[in-house]
DNA sequence: CGAGCAAACTGATCAAGATCAAGCAGCTTC
DNA sequence: GAAGCTGCTTGATCTTGATCAGTTTGCTCG
C-alpha cells in the first residue's frame, strides 16, 4: 500500500509537472485516481477509447502492439516514475495505440487528460517541456526503426546491448523475460538465445541469469557497423 | 522561380503558423531564407548540427537515415506544403537525425528554430497545435514500427498499399521510384517487384507505371491479418 | 533516331532466421 | 520430494528473402 505522500512525491518529480505552481498541482492531485494492478492484469486494450493518462508509481508495466494472428510486439517497458498515454491527449483520435498490462504488481495514478490539457493552455513553459519530451520520444522511435530495418538479427542484438549499456558501466540488466526483449527486437526467442550464446562463445559478453556483462565493448560496437 | 506571394501563402497555410497573429507572422517571414535545390542535391547530412527547420514550397524531398555500410533507409517523402526538421527544435540535442535531399528541383523556405521557439513561449495555442502534430507523427512511427516488425515482406507490401489507399478510391499512386518504397518497407527492390507481380497474378491489383489499382480490397486486407 | 543510362523485371543460388520438437533448469505448490 | 509450470536452451529442418547476374523497358540527350 502506498501513502499519499509517496504518490505526491512521484508526481512532483515527473517532468509533466515540472515548474507547475502549487495551486494547479494540488488541483491535479485532487482529480487523480489511484489504481492497483496484480501481476499480469491488463489496464488498457489497444483500440479502446482513452480519456486518461497514467503515471506508474510502483511495479513494472509493458506496452504492446497487437499484430496479426494475435501476436504482440513489445513497444516499451514502463518503470516507476514514468508516464504513458499522454501523447494521445493531443492526437485528435481517441483510441489507445497500444495495450498496457502489468508485469509485476503495480500501483499507478490515473489523470484526466482534458483537465491537464486545460492546464497547458495557460502554461507555456509546461507546453515546451512536453514538446521536448515528445521530441525525444520521436528520436527513440527513429532509432527503433533503424534497429528493425537493419539487415540481420545479430546487429539488432548488439545495438540493443549498446543502448542499454549505461554510462561507463559494462553491465546490462535485463529486467524483463528474454522473450519480451526478443519481441521488442522483432526476432524469435530462439534466435535471441542463439545470438547471445554466439557472443558468449566469441568472448564478447558474459551472462549469468539476466545480467549481461560486456567484456569487449569495441568488438560489440564493431558488430553494428 | 517563386513569387513572394506563393511563399507567403504556403507558410500561412501551414499548421505551424495556424492562428498566429499578423504581426509575429510578418516577423517570421522577414527572417525566412529562401533556398533552391537541383534534383539530387543534398540539403542536410545526418549528424550535422542543425539550427533551422524547413518548409517545402515546391518540388519533392526525401528524408533518409544512414545505416551501416553506407546503406540508406527512407524515412519520409516530403511534399509541397509540408515541413521537416521542426521536432529537433525541442529535443536538446542539436544534430540532424536524418539526411535530406531533393528528388526533384525544389524551392524551400528555411526558418530560424530559436526565433520560432521564442514565439511559442508567448503563444500557448501554437504550442498545442504543435503537440498535436507531434502526437500524430508518433502514431505514424508506431505504425511503421508495426510494419517493420511484421513477419514477412508480402504483409508489409499489403499494409503499405492499404495505408496509401486514400478514402474510398482504389488507386495508389507511387510518387517516387519503387526502389525507394522498397527501402521504406525495409525490403530489397527485387523482392518488392516480385511481390507486386505475385499480387497481379492473383488478380488482387493491377499496375501500369506507378499507378496501382486495387481490384480486390478484401483480399488485400485479408493478406495482412 | 540511336546511344547511354537508370529503373524494373526475372531467374538461380544461398544463407539467415523461423518453425518444430525435445530437453533442461529453476520455481512454486501440494 | 514429486508434480507441474514457465522460461531458456539446443538441434534439425524448411521457408523466405537477400544476393548475384543478366535481360528488358523507358527516358534523356546529343
Amino acid at each position: 500500500m502506498l501513502t499519499d505522500m509517496e504518490i505526491l512525491t512521484t508526481l512532483r518529480q515527473h517532468p509533466l509537472f515540472e515548474g507547475l505552481a502549487e495551486g494547479p498541482f494540488q488541483e491535479v492531485c485532487r482529480l487523480a485516481i489511484q489504481r492497483r494492478l496484480d501481476a499480469g492484469e491488463c489496464l488498457l486494450h489497444q483500440g479502446e477509447p482513452a480519456e486518461r493518462f497514467y503515471v506508474l508509481v510502483q511495479g513494472q508495466m509493458k506496452l504492446t502492439r497487437v499484430l496479426m494472428e494475435g501476436q504482440e510486439k513489445l513497444v516499451e517497458i514502463v518503470q516507476p516514475g514514468q508516464s504513458f498515454g499522454e501523447a494521445l491527449m493531443f492526437s485528435g483520435q481517441e483510441c489507445n495505440p497500444f495495450s498496457a498490462s502489468a508485469l509485476k504488481a503495480c500501483s499507478l495514478v490515473s489523470l484526466d487528460s482534458l483537465h491537464y490539457r486545460r492546464l497547458l493552455e495557460a502554461q507555456p513553459q509546461l507546453c515546451l517541456n512536453l514538446l521536448g519530451r515528445f521530441s525525444q520520444r520521436m528520436q527513440q522511435f527513429l532509432d527503433e526503426i533503424d534497429t528493425l530495418a537493419m539487415a540481420n538479427a545479430s546487429q539488432r542484438v548488439a545495438r540493443y546491448l549498446n543502448q542499454e549499456l549505461q554510462d561507463g558501466a559494462n553491465l546490462v540488466q535485463l529486467h524483463v523475460p528474454k522473450r519480451l526483449i526478443a519481441s521488442q527486437l522483432g526476432i524469435q526467442p530462439e534466435t535471441f538465445s542463439r545470438i547471445l550464446h554466439r557472443l558468449i562463445d566469441a568472448g564478447i559478453i558474459a551472462m549469468e541469469r539476466r545480467n549481461i556483462r560486456v567484456l569487449d565493448t569495441p568488438a560489440l560496437t564493431g558488430f553494428i557497423q
